[in-house]
DNA sequence: AAAAAAT
């Protein structure tokens, strides 16, 4: 992995109104760190590559020391004494509270039992670089916000995990750690990394998402909820916050899992805000946690403004630069094609069986409608996919994803509704029949766009992805796109030639 | 347009 070679740089910012504090400046970079050839390491790096990277100026490498650097700077405290060349993770700090990277978990005060979780369940065998920068700044009193971007596939929900388990004290049977997610699937996945990490820690949790009908209780009779981490969808938590039965005044942290998309999206917005103040009404000290492979400016400006409406506290701040963030582990293409009839030919003849051959596919499209569309035509002609979106019954969307992760099927059709932080590790191609495109504009959606691209390459895994093209429009959206990320998606010449497929596949590293 | 969710 590339990225492991990078190093880290961090800079100090001031929170807001407080001068006259001394502002040691330094910076300090760390390099690659040596990999460890047996077992996994906490975020899974690619076990089918053989690691060479060599044990380089580990001796010599001063850890980062992620409080005692840079300058502050009055405003937002963005200014950093990086090489811009060399920095793929940058760390913000605010205030004065000294942290010190984690090159261990011992370094952490974890508990034995989350340890324990760590090492034996998970098979951890240290921090990763962006669990080395944001634990302690998790963990650290005192408890302050933190905005945190990482890659797809780079492991942020172990850490915000690892996050909600530590700061839980098993002694108190009362809801203390809260994780809002967009998407049932997803806070189900989530929920599976708290029990496997947690397991031997004792600690109760819960699904905040709609039941199903046969298990369906009208919230008025259900008993207040007395699970110390609940993960669930805004719908849900916020009518169980309504109707009382889940209690704000223990919560000690609240994650925003895929924060930007929480944030930023009229229907989710009003809920999360809604959530974020009832809980800093019963629970002012509570910490916020927000994090997303991707924030644009618009949402760095309202985070900016919520922290000044409602806390006035400082925040810490993790992130990558835009154009680290398209993941170099996947390969993207283009494939022009004269029709929309001929991208289901493309699928059909070009795609589908090469894609068997390497693994799992998702081929995402952009409406309701056109995965049916799409799935009826590959069904009748005899080929064996699943489709899911949000339309579906729970039922039927969780045995659609129990299939695909079982690997029972190798090719799902999808909405956008999987395009953030499904993890399945088999998924090496991911197809674009539609690129993704901003509601009620000409723009390409940029972060939908690299979501979608994370599905495939978990981890540093390589993947493909495909991107249909067929008219203008299309054309004129994977220009925008190339030039948003700053990279040129290399062309299948020809749609009708099998061999310039096998070549695309073969180039991204896939046979 | 899609996502969540409740009506």
């Amino acid at each position: 992995m590339e990225s492991d070679a990078s190093s880290i740089t961090t800079a100090k910012s001031e929170p807001r109104s407080t001068e006259g504090e001394s502002n040691a400046s330094t910076t300090t970079t760390a390099t690659a760190e040596p990999k460890s050839t047996e077992g996994r390491r906490w975020a899974d790096v690619a076990d089918d590559e053989p690691e060479e990277v060599p044990e380089t100026s580990d001796g010599t490498s001063t850890p980062p020391d992620l409080g005692a650097m840079t300058i502050g700077d009055s405003s937002r405290g963005n200014q950093t004494l990086a090489d811009p060349e060399d920095s793929s993770i940058e760390a913000v700090t605010s205030g004065d509270t000294p942290y010190k990277s984690a090159k261990t978990f011992e370094d952490l005060n974890l508990s034995p039992e989350l340890l324990k979780g760590l090492y034996v369940e998970m098979k951890f065998e240290r921090p990763s670089k962006i669990q080395e920068i944001s634990l302690p700044m998790i963990l650290t009193p005192p408890y302050k916000n933190l905005v945190a971007q990482a890659h797809n596939g780079s492991g942020k929900t172990t850490c915000f995990v690892l996050g909600m388990l530590s700061r839980v004290d098993p002694n108190l049977r009362a809801p203390q750690a809260l994780c809002i997610c967009p998407t049932r699937e997803l806070a189900i996945q989530n929920m599976e990394v708290l029990l496997k990490m947690g397991k031997y820690t004792g600690i109760t949790s819960i699904l905040a998402i709609p039941a199903d009908r046969e298990h369906y209780v009208p919230v008025g009779k259900m008993p207040p909820i007395d699970k110390q981490v609940v993960i669930g969808t805004p719908g849900t938590i916020s009518k169980w916050m309504t109707a009382k039965k889940l209690s704000m005044s223990f919560m000690k942290i609240l994650v925003f899992d895929e924060a930007d998309h929480m944030l930023a999206e009229s229907g989710f917005q009003d809920d999360s805000v809604k959530i974020m103040k009832n809980i800093l009404k019963s629970s002012p000290q509570c910490q916020i946690l927000l994090f997303s492979a991707t924030f644009n400016d618009a949402v760095r400006a309202f985070v900016d403004k919520i922290h000044k409406d409602l806390f006035v506290r400082d925040y810490n701040q993790m992130f990558v630069k835009k154009e680290e963030l398209s993941l170099d582990s996947v390969k993207q293409y283009k494939v022009y094609c004269p029709d929309e009839l001929t991208k289901v030919m493309i699928i059909r003849d070009r795609i589908l069986e090469l894609g068997e051959k390497v693994g799992q596919t998702i081929i995402f499209v952009r409406s309701r409608n056109s995965t049916a569309v799409l799935h009826n035509s590959l069904v009748e002609l005899g080929y064996d996919v699943t489709t899911i979106q949000g339309a579906l019954k729970q039922e039927d969307r969780d045995k659609i994803i129990r299939e695909f992760r079982d690997g029972l099927t190798k090719v799902l059709i999808s909405t956008d509704v999987l395009a953030r932080g499904f993890d399945q590790s088999q998924v090496n191609l991911v197809v674009n029949c539609d690129l993704p495109i901003r509601h009620n504009s000409m723009e390409p959606d940029y972060e939908t766009y690299l979501h979608r691209v994370g599905r495939a390459g978990r981890f540093g895994r390589k993947g493909a992805v495909f991107n249909l093209i067929c008219d203008e429009r299309d054309k004129m959206l994977m220009e925008k796109i190339e030039k948003h990320f700053n990279i040129q998606a290399a062309e299948v010449s020809s749609w009708q030639s099998e061999e310039d497929f096998q070549d695309a596949l073969s180039k991204a590293g896939l046979v």
